[in-house]
DNA sequence: CCACTTTGCTCAATCGATGAAGCAAGAATT
DNA sequence: AATTCTTGCTTCATCGATTGAGCAAAGTGG
């Protein structure tokens, strides 16, 4: 050891110097194109030797630099406290690499000022395609990637100026409500509104899921009132205090409820357990996406799952074709089926059959 | 519009001549140090302005191609399926940010190769410093960035080679066996060994947790044999299989668990639900890692939380004091207190409370 | 043996931002 | 008036990888 430490780290001067040929060669042989620059097998080979014995990596900064494209995707997310961006980030790494593409995900925690600074950022780092994914402004996203020659997405929640992939909210919605209704009439025999909890009001996920919710009351001729539909947002003490201040108004909340979002039935589940009715076994419950523990709950909880796995599969399409227009793809989400058999594993088969059907 | 598209992007030249300057000037300006650079405010103010219209963003491969340090900082961590990894990224991106350092995150799914390949292409963004989350080979990881003369920490999992944070599980496990015990004298009037069930065996944090679940163990007069140890794996389908295989041998499943993780429970309790016990409430649990649903199923299940923000505190303190030495420093994971009141927002508040009093 | 092609490389410009060095014009000092 | 200092810039080399252009040597055909 000549050197203290290793200072600098190895480019592609030092392996020409100790190839003894020139930067260029290895430039060539590394980055896999030494056949079309005419590079004999024993130099590639040589060089090769030696990035290894040295521990060669290629400063991207450099390469991105002089490169065209950049190869590196970015996707802004909300949290990474739920199941639901979780596989979202999960499959979207490996689904990005798969495609020789480079992932970063930054979590904005649902703070629109963090998102343009986050894709701001992101447009630094010159990303080639931008996925805002529960954006809360996406437009504005959309306006800055354009400005920047750069391609953007929406996951999750749409938005009028770039194509959008998001689930079916409104069917979703509908059919989910049915089915608790029917929970309810068959477990505590009585025909009522339910109620809606979680979400925000303003956007476009919510207002789909409470038009449904109210389309599947009228077809089974149940009427419900405004008092039924709290979008109290998704933080799950929102929809704790929400319940709270419910009763305090004197209305005593439904039995049957449609939660907005597996956070927001965090919430109520505490909310359940301290202030609920006696039993709470007698609450029927529907939410709008899946948690392996929710599932297990005693009581029976109908979850909607929303295809990961398709959706992600149609955004990569998306970006393949070059699809610029702000069309919005709605995939459906996986129903439970008649068992309820929708937890974790099976889930997962579940969505991955779902997908190969929908491709 | 001239230009069919924006095809490239605004650079400082490009600036520079509308504001009829030079490049240099531009970038003292947009980078702030035009006092230092003896820029006249009007001129300052003028290139923000057009900077401002034209939506400039830096080119980061550029800026830090001239720059010395990245000021980028890698992590990898296994999964996004859980709320500890969930919360460790979280907070590893906020308090990155927090430090004007941008964060990179990937996640390698548990899988050596996959790691390893993160870690090289973390190297060749020129992250300043690597944190491995839960690796399984970190030494190897600290070994890659040593040698690129980049600074390495590791997180949850410990390595012999990098500064290293992670719960004490020992003292936790300990713990929480006892706790699990005394449930199970107390409801299940007796008093017989626990199962422990979830991890691998070759993980240093599973084996401190065995080590203080044979502890307590003994501090309680209670022996334990080698069948009850059933370090499987952290998949769910796993713990499931394990279980069974269990019972397949004839052995008749202890009615007190030691889960390893929450990701472990998921399985465990579709176990349960599955072929446990008639009377599935007759179990006693306890888990090392939280989730809030899992903390409201009937069963009394205790869940130590391991306290992440005191154990990423103490890791970007080590990154401030340019702490290269490999210490190990164990962070005392969160016992649930007597009431049993360690739930979701109520957990994060104590955390909180456990890391500003750590700190 | 000469012209031409092919092989196997090297040279040098380039990507965009940075900052040390330098320079011209005006202000202050002697 | 001559000298020095200050202000407010500009010039240019540089970071490391990439790639079009070019060039010498070896090979091929006539």
């Amino acid at each position: 050891m000549t050197r203290s430490k290793q200072a600098r780290r190895t480019t592609i001067y030092d392996l020409a110097s100790l190839a003894g040929t020139s930067a260029s060669a290895v430039s060539a042989v590394l980055n896999g194109n030494w056949k079309k620059r005419r590079i004999s097998s024993q130099l590639a080979e040589k060089i090769t030797r030696l990035a290894e014995e040295q521990g060669y990596a290629t400063n991207m900064q450099a390469s991105l630099l002089r490169r065209e494209k950049s190869h590196i995707i970015g996707m802004i997310v909300p949290k990474y406290d739920n199941r639901y961006f979780g596989s979202i980030v999960e499959r979207f790494e490996d689904m990005a690499r798969a495609r020789g593409l480079f992932p970063i995900i930054t979590c904005t925690r649902r703070d629109p000022q963090l998102e343009i600074e986050a894709a701001r950022t992101m447009l630094s780092y010159q990303v080639d395609c931008l996925i805002s994914t529960g954006a809360t402004d996406p437009d504005r996203i959309t306006e800055m990637c354009s400005a920047a020659g750069v391609r953007s997405i929406n996951l999750d929640l749409p938005g009028t100026l770039a194509p959008s992939v998001i689930s079916d909210n409104f069917e979703g919605a509908r059919e989910l409500t049915r089915k608790i209704l029917l929970n309810c009439e068959r477990q505590l025999h009585e025909k009522n509104p339910l109620l809606f909890i979680g979400g925000r009001g303003s956007d476009h996920n919510t207002a789909e899921r409470i038009r449904g919710f109210r389309q599947a009351h009228s077809e089974l001729n149940v009427s419900i009132g405004e008092e039924n539909i709290l979008p109290c947002g998704y933080a799950p003490e929102k929809a704790e205090k929400a319940l709270d201040e419910l009763v305090a108004r004197g209305v005593s909340p439904a039995k049957g409820m449609f939660v907005n979002s597996t956070i927001s039935l965090e919430g109520v589940m505490r909310w359940l357990r301290r202030a609920g009715p006696i039993d709470s076994q007698d609450v029927v419950i529907g939410c709008f996406d899946w948690d392996p523990f929710a599932a297990l709950l005693g009581h029976h909880i109908e979850m909607v799952r929303q295809n990961v796995p398709a959706m992600l599969e149609k955004m990569f399409e998306m970006i393949e074709s070059g699809q610029t227009k702000p069309v919005v793809v709605q995939v459906p989400p996986i129903m439970p089926d008649e068992e309820g058999l929708l937890i974790s594993r099976e889930g997962e088969l579940k969505a991955e059959t779902a997908y190969r059907n929908a491709g």
